[in-house]
DNA sequence: GATAATTATGTAATCGATTACACGAAAGTA
DNA sequence: TACTTTCGTGTAATCGATTACATAATTATC
């Protein structure tokens, strides 16, 4: 195993001192040219390497950013650290990544173990609505380490966010649906305490309202985000007297448990009844009969929070300025909801 | 800002050293039992919480381990990547993420990084089978940082391995096509300077000869792991005097791409056409006509990289034990390959 | 050539925790 | 009572790098 080799023993072969060679090593004004050049000719013919905990220690930065998604093996997430990573890579920031699996109590320990391990900021999509972790998030800002909320986001003074217009992404769609001449619409609408699904709702209801037509409740189903729950979701939309003719779904895996029902039901789409779904998943365009959705821009979202990362990581000292960024949805019209294009 | 709370301030409000506070939240057994309930209780009566950065400084361990993969937003990856910190999350330990996107220069850098970043240990799916990068590997190695490659591994003494038995696939996958009935059995075949690639080509080969048919070098084609190269790797089999009645693909995204352009030329499957692919993507099961494919267990891939790490990290004095596990591969048939099934 | 100004280097503290060694106090033994 | 153990705590070095301050060496100025 190869020694470990640090300034000293530089130093000690040079016959000078540890500070003279981190001097010259960090290109200190206050060094003679020469001690300079033989000092970095010597560290690289040891092959010396910088310890970057000595330096995490002395300077009290780690250069590692924390990541808190639920799961990692979901393609928005896994875009967007992708998004992270690569413009946080060239700033020397390693990233870290946890997982809460949806759980409060996870979230709120790997907040804790982040802080510990002395992250320089906290990028995170948040797991739960609940307060449970006021304590941690707290912490967090305590210790005037950079916080950034990116998709699903909590109101908290002092912590950024990176979201997109979720309100007009519903729009977007569901105005589209309107245009196709789909005349009852219904909505597959997630977990309303988050933000991000009751603003889909809301743009949802507002398109309807804007174009005329009648919202009404009973249209709208409270759905999980999977292909079960849209298959069930549909099964109860067409027991109604009336039913509907096409679906806004906030989930593209619902949206696609909607078309696998329907179609088992031999009900033609986009014929008879159209859907759209939400997250624009790399399998709604590669289905043979396409699933329109609402791209959310995940590579961007995480690029996006990382540059807000670093224009905060430097000014701890300066008030706290809260950002507030949110990215414009885009519309993919696709077979599943498209009576013209195809 | 809360002030950072050393156990020099825990000391000093008790009138004691920091010598004697280090050992009573340690559970030193030297240590008077009313002292150190005393500790306990000042350190978190203050909040206090241990550095980190200042142990690994001092134990030369970081606690972090470092995942180097081509691109995290595959599900492949992501799911092993999964797989890793779920498994270590439970000890201590914190996954660093590094991409490569396929570049070798990239690799390198990354190599180094995790290393100067001091991570106990680097799991990694390795990018190009070039020994442009044996000078990081050896640097690694050197450092006596456990090394362990997952799916595609490189042959380096002392280095661990966790891979599929892509060649049981490939046979797995050729027989089944065979069973199925079809008669002459095209192969869209990766990268061959990768194991993997290779395996699963001899395992096709095999399966061909023990059944008695002939092997034809017409029928491999060489393809990117994308929709469009199955495409046109389709078009250029349907231009042949014989051409072949089911594919056996090396990647789940060709073989989308086979299917895409048989059904265009209005080719049935499976009953003109059989098709299977490989990796199991999310996608080959959410089809209309679901994909065959072989599933790499990536989730348990990933855990079982994680337990060899956890193996080798605190046995670095012993002999280096190089451990390749070969996971078992397992075949999906869906639609798009069987004829009686469906 | 003597003094002032500049430049290069050394000394030592610091970041926060751990731990070998030393030492005083209490308890045990004769 | 005197002497040996045992126990608990303090002292100080260590991990590797940075940096304010002090000092030595060099150059500039008259």
């Amino acid at each position: 195993m190869s020694e470990k080799i640090t300034i000293y023993d530089i130093a000690k072969k040079l016959n000078i001192t540890a500070a003279t060679v981190s001097r010259a090593l960090n290109n200190n004004p206050k060094i003679k040219e020469s001690t300079r050049e033989l000092v970095i000719k010597t560290a690289a013919s040891m092959n010396y390497k910088q310890n970057k905990l000595a330096l995490a220690l002395k300077s009290g930065r780690s250069n590692n950013i924390g990541v808190i998604v639920p799961r990692i093996d979901s393609n928005f997430f896994a875009s967007v650290i992708r998004g992270i990573e690569e413009e946080l890579h060239p700033h020397g920031y390693q990233v870290i990544i946890c997982q809460t699996h949806e759980s409060a109590k996870r979230e709120n320990e790997n907040l804790y173990t982040l802080i510990d391990a002395q992250v320089d900021g906290i990028i995170m999509s948040v797991t739960d609505v609940t307060d449970e972790n006021d304590g941690a998030f707290r912490y967090v800002l305590e210790k005037n380490v950079p916080l950034i909320f990116f998709d699903r986001s909590k109101h908290i003074d002092g912590v950024s966010s990176v979201t997109i217009n979720d309100f007009k992404g519903g729009y977007l769609a569901t105005k589209h649906l309107i245009n196709e001449g789909c005349q009852t619409i219904a909505h597959f609408s997630g977990d309303q305490s988050f933000d991000i699904f009751k603003n889909r709702f809301l743009g949802y209801k507002q398109a309807l309202l804007d174009s005329g037509m009648t919202f009404k409740e009973e249209y709208v189903i409270h759905t999980k985000s999977s292909v079960e729950a849209g298959k069930e979701a549909v099964d109860k939309l067409l027991q109604m007297k009336t039913p509907p003719d096409a679906i806004f779904s906030s989930s593209d895996f619902a949206a696609l448990g909607a078309i696998q029902e329907l179609k088992e039901r031999n009900i033609s789409i986009p014929k008879e009844f159209c859907v759209a779904g939400f997250s624009n998943e790399p399998f709604t365009k590669f289905m043979e009969l396409s699933i329109t959705s609402v791209d959310q821009s995940s590579l961007e979202m995480g690029k996006m929070s990382a540059r807000v990362f670093l224009e905060q990581v430097d000014k701890t000292d300066t008030i706290k300025i809260e950002k507030k960024v949110v990215l414009a949805p885009e519309l993919h019209i696709r077979k599943s909801s498209s009576r013209t294009n195809f």
